[in-house]
DNA sequence: TTGAAAGCGGTACCAT
DNA sequence: ATGGTACCGCTTTCAA
């Protein structure tokens, strides 16, 4: 059934029928009432392609997500996010469009959906320190959104991101006010931004307390538990062996534990952990995972926002970029108590 | 760019212009060339809303991602299942449209997709044992295939799924094998249709041997850490308390350890853990979870397979139902050696 | 080998 | 308040 199977039954025009279904004001209350009916019979639905082809707008989202064949696999914190943006998307009538593209060659693809006028805009994952996506997107005139920031970037764009170094700053001060001299470091990939912001947090709140700060004690790489595991048993296995650590995901937590554990050490009484991860939800554990941890609400509402954002930058005509900032909650697990313990031999004393 | 305006730079008709471009054998070899070059030049990429206006073929295909609100989150395996569909996909010029809907409201989504001639197929995710979710697409006329199967449909119809009868039947056998004659189930939700799979596999293994199995050592819900934890921490502490674990997915597996350890006893010593999951990749640890694992090669090769399943079916005029059934592998991690051991007491003899 | 023109299924401007 | 009609950008007969 289409406009003109339906408007010949009701024996109307399709400019009224058109006009009776999507709203417009000018159309007599009786036949819209009529209109509609029939479409509902009838299950007339108005095909989207032709629709967008007619107003220009494709009411389509595109998500572009990296995924990078050489190191491992797709981080499923995407997951979540993609599940709230497309809440999003679904009341407003969007449809959202997948593509997932290898890390090199992600400007063909912002291009590709560009010039076939396949979406009315996008949302950036997964920015890096210097990230070309954005002036691109610039360029091509396409509206969007970062999930996240690129810190090279100069002109104003519109992002949604956790603040992630106030994130690490406190947490990395937490474990300092418990005592602790010698912490330990588990970042993301050095090439993603969030890592750089995560690892300034750290290193801020050393200075703060006129803590020098070792190269050997800062671990960058694929949030893995086998990045973790390495990682911490490197660095434990090493002269300045840390106290404590500060975690990238819970993903890498559970190798830093397995380390702690493997070399004869309990978690909670010789070493202590901290973790941050954006979203402890697709861990699917309900949030009781046995660390102390800085979460934000929800990633799945952080997706939510961003694609609101978007969704209003595409529909006003002047696009004003738009800033949110996220702020990390630091919340104890409940079974977290033993693991906040101050490391039995503090490297040195308290001031 | 457009075709017209294209054709007026080229001095040609738009017809030559769109079968120089797409192919036709009807076209000279220059004018090809030509045209080629200078679609090159402006840049000029098809509109696909128009093309699938034109061609009655959307060139898009549907993923509709069950979540339900009220359990916990996303399943993160779809992603890397999606990650491989995304690629046969790309590869064949197709976008991938995502929808992510409510537990209860699929209907509704589906119907959707199919009336507004939004997408050419779908591949149906997270099927239940009684789902009725084919026999609506059938009557839709909707091409699809299913990831997993629903056990009560009786039609024909497209799928692809693993073993998991057989993954269970065999990793519970393997148990048996050491000598174990109490075994716990820590399995998925009860509704869905591989869990069912599952349990059948292990219920085979034991009535093999001549074992009884009790209802009391199989537990079903969500496959989290707190679930795995849960079931294992009541099953050690009832009175038939198992010797080992047949455990469904890596992330209830980490509950199980944590419950195993908390109660004082060693994993690998005292309790044995044999692990299913479809695919260890998600969870970014390379393949060194520290236990034995039933894993396919790959999920993400699983995703490829379907989407190219379901570009034949489309491609094809008649719509010859493909099933296809993996078998998962048996491997042992790098770490794993002690945790195969036999229980420190088994509770009886081996025959 | 090339081109003119009629759709595809809507929307939106201009009349009435 | 309703209808006629010209697009939107591409594909695909049918003619030349």
């Amino acid at each position: 059934m289409n406009l003109r199977e339906l408007s010949e039954k009701l024996g109307l025009s399709q400019t009224t029928v058109s006009r009776a279904l999507n709203g417009y004001p000018e159309v007599a209350e009786e036949t819209r009432r009529r209109v509609r009916e029939a479409a509902a019979t009838y299950n007339y639905h108005p095909n989207t392609r032709a629709r967008s082809l007619a107003t220009g707008r494709s009411m389509a989202i595109g998500h572009v997500i990296p995924v990078s064949k050489k190191h491992e696999l797709v981080n499923p914190i995407f997951t979540d996010f993609i599940a709230g943006a497309g809440e999003a998307y679904a009341a407003a009538g969007y449809d959202l469009m997948l593509t997932l593209v290898d890390d090199g060659s992600e400007d063909e693809v912002y291009r590709d959906l560009a010039n076939r006028r396949a979406v009315d805009g996008v949302i950036v994952h997964g920015p890096r320190v210097d990230d070309r996506r954005i002036a691109l997107l610039n360029e091509l005139g396409l509206p969007f959104v970062v999930h996240g920031r690129a810190s090279s970037t100069t002109r104003p764009y519109s992002w949604l991101d956790v603040n992630n170094r106030r994130a690490f700053f406190r947490a990395t001060s937490f474990l300092l006010d418990l005592g602790h001299r010698s912490i330990g470091l588990i970042n993301g990939l050095e090439t993603m931004d969030f890592a750089m912001r995560r690892r300034d947090g750290y290193l801020r709140a050393l200075k703060e307390r006129g803590i020098a700060a070792s190269p050997s004690l800062m671990s960058h790489g694929e949030m893995t538990e086998r990045h973790g595991y390495a990682s911490a048993r490197s660095m434990l296995t090493s002269m300045d062996c840390p106290s404590a650590f500060v975690v990238s995901s819970v993903i890498s937590a559970i190798g830093v534990r397995r380390a702690i554990q493997d070399i004869g050490l309990t978690v909670g009484r010789d070493v202590s952990i901290v973790i941050y991860d954006d979203d402890l939800s697709y861990f699917r554990n309900g949030g009781d995972v046995p660390v102390f941890t800085a979460v934000r609400s929800s990633v799945q509402d952080a997706g939510r926002q961003a694609a609101n954002i978007l969704l209003d930058i595409i529909g006003r005509t002047d696009h004003p970029p738009q800033q949110t900032l996220l702020e990390a909650e630091l919340t104890v697990g409940d079974s977290t108590g033993p693991l906040l313990a101050v490391p039995h031999s503090p490297k040195e004393a308290k001031e």
